[in-house]
DNA sequence: CTATCATATGAATAGTTATTCATATATTCA
DNA sequence: TGAATATATGAATAACTATTCATATGATAG
């Protein structure tokens, strides 16, 4: 009780209303920064962004992304799952074999970015 | 072990060896990938993409970020800890009151960037 | 048609992480 | 100094997710 009242005056009355309402107006709608996120995410685990900078130099098949990686094809699979669902790679199929490649020029200069940032 | 043997012939039949370590050649360093990575991670979570875009107007005290967020201070001052780690915000103290804002120009346009992105 | 191979996928497990709760620290004001 | 306030933080919990295991699907060759 004690700490349900601090934190309410932490909340109510430190508050810059005027300011938190004119940034509020000016954010991005909710649901965007929610979708950003969501794309941000993708970039954010290394198995990932590995198959992605692979798949930067050349399309590639799920063996050859796992033996690049030193995963189990298993692992491989459903990360490029993940990354198709986001529209990152396209798979093509020849055979028996699937090669997937960046699904197009965007994700590219994406990736160019990060290793510009990286530069930094 | 019947298993196993299907996955070794995965791993080491199908390879296109010579693509492989071509790409292998061209590719970033392993180090530099998992930190790109755990750059990415910072913005894949939707409380710190608000925190950041909210921080792209104005800087703000904690109290007005969690106001703005709907969330409790603890949870905001979590992670405000997370993006400072990240050098993606710094901290200026104000008497009793701390406001944050965006480390760097740097940071400012990769969240233009992120809008970018979206408008496609 | 059957055997084999490359890939995909559902379920279980293990590891990670965001939030909450309780409390500590830092600063101001009386 | 002591009370009040803004923020920070350690530990616990809950939710999420990457990998593994077992198995299914889709395709080719014999």
């Amino acid at each position: 009780m004690d700490t349900k009242k601090q934190i309410e005056k932490c909340e109510f009355l430190c508050v810059h209303e005027e300011v938190v309402r004119e940034v509020l107006r000016k954010m991005p709608e909710e649901e965007t920064l929610f979708d950003l996120a969501e794309f941000f995410k993708v970039f954010g685990d290394s198995t990932r962004i590995r198959i992605l900078y692979a798949l930067r130099e050349t399309e590639l098949c799920v063996c050859d992304i796992a033996s690049l990686l030193g995963m189990t094809q298993t692992a491989v699979s459903h990360q490029l799952r993940v990354l198709k669902n986001a529209k990152m790679v396209k798979a093509r199929r020849n055979g028996k074999t699937v090669f997937y490649s960046l699904d197009d020029d965007h994700i590219h200069s994406i990736l160019d970015m990060g290793i510009c940032h990286l530069e930094e």
